[in-house]
DNA sequence: CATATGCTAACTATAGTATGTAGAACTAAA
DNA sequence: TTTAGTTCTACATACTATAGTTAGCATATG
């Protein structure tokens, strides 16, 4: 079974969070989330919502196109 | 104030449901969802998740990248 | 008449928030 | 080494907010 759109969106935020330098902590300041959350859209354990999606992508700087055929 | 992107979403999806010749409901079933949430996305009424974003867009086999700079 | 859509209301499922605990990895000091 | 302190993260739990479902009714159009 290949990798879901919410696995590779965690994996993703995973990546450049970390390439950044930042903890979950600084990143979910950053984009106006809770701390634990980052945690859980890393692991892909929530659902995302759009207007999420649009405030981590934000935060980090990264395009959606990046992680997926969407 | 400028569109959000729930806005450009909804109004991408009537647009190429239309184009596509397509009720509501059919759209609906295609995307195995239910016919008035199509109406709520159209009307950018909720706040919809990656999941469903997923399903929409390939049941009107379109790219979230036409609509958006994500 | 039939079909399509907007809209409301009520409901269920789950997204998102918040707190706390545990453990890993690192640093500093003895 | 050992111990203590710090930071980070996984995970569990409980809670609140809202996504998503469903039925029904109104209006419009053919």
């Amino acid at each position: 079974m290949s990798k879901t759109t919410l696995e590779k969106f965690g994996e993703k935020v995973r990546e450049e969070r970390l390439k950044q330098g930042l903890s979950q902590e600084e990143l979910a300041t950053r984009a106006g989330v809770h701390r634990t959350y980052i945690g859980m859209i890393e692991r892909a354990e929530k659902n995302i919502t759009l207007a999420n999606i649009e405030k981590i992508i934000k935060a980090l700087n990264f395009s959606i196109s990046e992680i997926t055929d969407l």
